[in-house]
RNA sequence: GGGCCCGUAGCUUAACUGAAUAGAGCAUCUGACUACGGAUCAGAAGGUUGGGGGUUUGAAUCCCUCCGGGCCCA
């Protein structure tokens, strides 16, 4: 039984019954604090049908729920507003469905299907905390559409080909002596990372004295010897040369090792992994068949263009004038592939960066008019920058906070308290680091996620390592205490059943909040979709913790003498875990049961 | 030149898409362990929602205009 349809339903048989007329939209908020009542119907909107002021609508509502919808025991009426208070048998029912529903709040699959891409890394350089938010996005959204029961591809396109891996391809060339991740004991993508440190600090050099002897900036940009060695090597790659590719390929696969390393430890994982050098060329046959359809256009050069003056955009090439490639052409092509490869999606979400506003829109749009259905159902899932209290994150100032590096740091803080705190006594070494990684990782995830993601955000590192107030330890803590109450019940032979909850008369009004947040799980995961915001799970999970910690700080359970009540705040708290750890499990961050 | 996004307490942020006195966390101050785990809870203080104008019974939310910050396009 959900509470907020059927008193919705309720609603709008009164309305009809009342008025004799239909209500299209419900306003139902949740009552303010400082009102008896649970829920709040918003009267002015109704008094076009009631054609009587919002006081007197409501007190009309009001007295008609309460004698005819068996859930309203009173009411009061404050302005327009109708604050409706449910009946504590109705509130034990319900309580009593989630119960004893063991797939409560997880929709049975649908049939839908839809792919999620995230993380898409440059192959020349280790994961940085901008990687973290896009991964821990893309990873919980894929995981809020599982819940919502479709089938969901997880899948990234890595960009291992171009002139960033070439230059570091021709510092290790140059400088590296036959340095492998083995030799030097580096995690393989560092390894790489370095080679392209090395490489702009050399480059720099070779410009400062090419300019010296008084070569232009431009020329020498272009003329310095480790620029034009990278150059000639992606030259050479693209004409497969055999030894430019095994060594392409080599330093690639040191970054693939140093990427899994780093995704295992983040949590995530991928069903399907694109690879730029396969797809690069794709996407020139669709612009041609769309100019032949006269979707697109050429210009006198022999380029072709699209023009997106009618939707507001403007004109954007497509082919150059001698025939190569833009991005936009091979994004098209890889998302055509895609569909072909999983015919049954119904869309596909990007979760890349808000500067790629633009390039997506114009995207969707080009899609859309190549004649592709499924356009409609694309979505860029965009977020902002993540920034540091120093500023923007800049790799040339080496103001880059390393994914790994940051890992760590969370993860020794979180063992740090944990062993300061001293409340996991017997634990095993092995144990602890665990709870640790657990913990560091729990308050990381939850920093990134509990932002909306559109918004630019600061990144705090001092802030971010805090382990109380708004965070996702908070929430762990919630979770370990609730799980101790649960062993002692068990230790008690206390086993909750639906009989003796039937026997509850009465309810303390924390315990009638933690029901009505417990209840709003199944449409904060569905706002969570349509939005495609962690944040919204994220912030309910914390709501909910809280709400719960209020019940728990003057409620209590064990000496409550009242057997049924007794068994039913067992049980509450056992679906409070329960929905924590789901909730928390959404956004990829795991609940212990001691901490 | 054209277009997009953002601006909420000292700091980090929320507000169910137009509803009640704008809600939290951190930091500051005060209080709560002989009860189930104090990584907790209660309370105080802190706001002209960047400024101004408009629409509306009602605006942080929609429209216009400035100011400040960020980002795209050729």
């Amino acid at each position: 039984m959900n509470l907020d349809l059927t008193l919705r339903t309720e609603i709008q048989k009164a309305v009809e019954t009342l008025f004799n007329q239909a209500v299209e939209q419900i306003q139902l908020q949740p009552t303010n604090a400082e009102f008896e009542g649970s829920h709040t119907l918003v009267c002015f909107p109704i008094t076009k049908i009631s054609k009587k002021s919002p006081e007197e609508t409501a007190r009309l509502i009001g007295g008609y729920l309460t004698l005819n919808s068996g859930m309203v025991s009173h009411f009061n009426v404050v302005k327009g507003f109708l604050n409706l208070v449910i009946s504590d048998a109705i509130w034990v029912q319900n309580f009593a469905s989630i119960f004893t529903n063991p797939s409560f709040g997880t929709t049975p699959p649908t049939g839908k299907e839809i792919m999620v891409e995230y993380s898409s890394p440059n192959t020349n350089k280790p994961l940085h905390l901008g990687h973290l938010r896009n991964n821990f996005l893309g990873y919980s959204v894929a995981g809020i559409y599982k819940a919502l029961g479709y089938t969901v591809h997880k899948v990234q396109i890595i960009n291992d080909r171009g002139i960033h891996i070439c230059k570091s391809m021709a510092a290790w060339k140059l400088f590296g002596n036959g340095e492998t991740p083995q030799s030097s004991g580096m995690k393989g993508d560092k390894l790489v990372g370095k080679y392209y440190v090395e490489f702009d600090k050399n480059y720099k050099t070779q410009v400062k004295e090419l300019e010296e002897k008084g070569t232009s900036r431009e020329d020498a940009e272009k003329e310095a010897p480790i620029m034009k060695l990278a150059v000639h090597m992606l030259q050479q790659w693209e004409q497969k040369d055999p030894a430019i590719l095994q060594l392409w390929n080599k330093m690639n696969s040191w970054v693939y090792d140093g990427f899994d390393v780093t995704y295992k430890r983040m949590g995530v994982d991928f069903d399907k992994l694109y690879y730029e050098s396969t797809t690069y060329l794709l996407g020139k046959d669709e612009v041609l068949r769309g100019l032949e359809q006269g979707v697109f256009f050429k210009k006198e050069d022999g380029s072709i263009w699209v023009d997106l003056t009618s939707d507001g955009l403007d004109q954007k090439v497509l082919l150059r004038s001698d025939g190569t490639s833009v991005y936009m052409t091979q994004d098209i092509g890889t998302a055509i592939l895609r569909f072909r490869d999983f015919p049954k999606i119904e869309g596909q979400v990007y979760t890349v960066g808000n500067e790629q506003e633009y390039h997506f829109k114009v995207l969707f749009l080009i899609l859309g008019k190549l004649g592709y259905e499924w356009a409609k159902k694309c979505y860029h899932l965009s977020y902002g920058m993540v920034d540091l209290p120093t500023g923007k994150m800049k790799s040339r100032e080496g103001t880059v906070v390393d994914a790994d590096d940051l890992m760590d740091e969370m993860v020794d803080e979180a063992e740090k308290q944990t062993r300061e705190l001293g409340k996991i006594e017997g634990s095993t070494d092995e144990e602890i680091k665990q709870l640790s990684e657990m913990i560091g990782l729990g308050a990381l995830k939850f920093f990134l996620l509990k932002v909306d993601p559109k918004k630019r955000m600061m990144f705090d590192p001092n802030e971010s390592i805090q382990l109380q107030g708004h965070t996702g330890p908070f929430i762990q803590y919630a979770h370990a205490r609730i799980k101790a109450i649960l062993r002692k019940a068990k230790e008690m032979g206390i086993h909750p059943d639906t009989d003796s909850l039937q026997e509850v008369k009465s309810l303390e009004p924390e315990e009638r909040e933690v029901i009505f947040k417990i209840n709003q799980y199944t449409i904060k995961l569905q706002e969570a979709g349509r939005e495609f915001s962690p944040a919204i799970i994220a912030n309910y999970a914390y709501e909910l913790a809280k709400e719960y910690n209020q019940f728990y700080q003057v409620i209590p359970i064990f000496s409550e003498g009242d057997q049924a009540k007794l068994k039913f705040r067992i049980a509450f708290s056992q679906v409070t875990a329960s929905t924590i750890k789901k909730a928390m499990n959404l956004l990829g961050i795991e609940v212990p049961d001691k901490m």
